[in-house]
DNA sequence: TGCTTGACTTACG
DNA sequence: CCGTAAGCCAAGC
């Protein structure tokens, strides 16, 4: 596996603010990946970062993580989305280059 | 080396 | 709204 890159997914996924999301396409951007690296990555790795926060385009996520991600929205004062599948993206979406700047940080600090 | 898979995305019927 | 196809890139066999 490559380290590096879970290391920068990782990062960038704790950036995001809370009560915001993400969709997997856009970190991938951030990070200079595909978005199914992203999925893979959150799958295996995902389990101690704010993984909720990070959705496909439309806001979901697949049905076995939805109950505890709607939980987390919930507390953090995300709307769910139309078709009860996941979270309204359209209104929560982070500001990516607020988002890409923080990681930037996070990244240098890090070393 | 080559083929299949996947917490994805965009485009087209 | 659902199925298909193509593009994507790393992992696993």
């Amino acid at each position: 596996m490559d380290d590096l890159l879970v290391e920068r997914v990782l990062l960038a996924v704790e950036q995001i603010p809370p009560g915001t999301v993400v969709a997997y396409g856009d970190i991938a951007a951030l990070v200079g990946t595909g978005p199914r690296q992203v999925g893979r990555i959150m799958s295996q790795w995902g389990s101690d970062v704010p993984w909720w926060r990070v959705t496909n385009r439309d806001g979901e996520l697949p049905a076995d993580l939805l109950p505890r991600a709607v939980q987390q929205w919930k507390r953090e004062g995300v709307a769910l989305g139309t078709g009860g599948r996941g979270c309204n993206i359209t209104r929560h979406r982070a500001d990516l280059e607020e988002l890409a700047a923080a990681w930037a940080t996070a990244c240098d600090r890090l070393g």
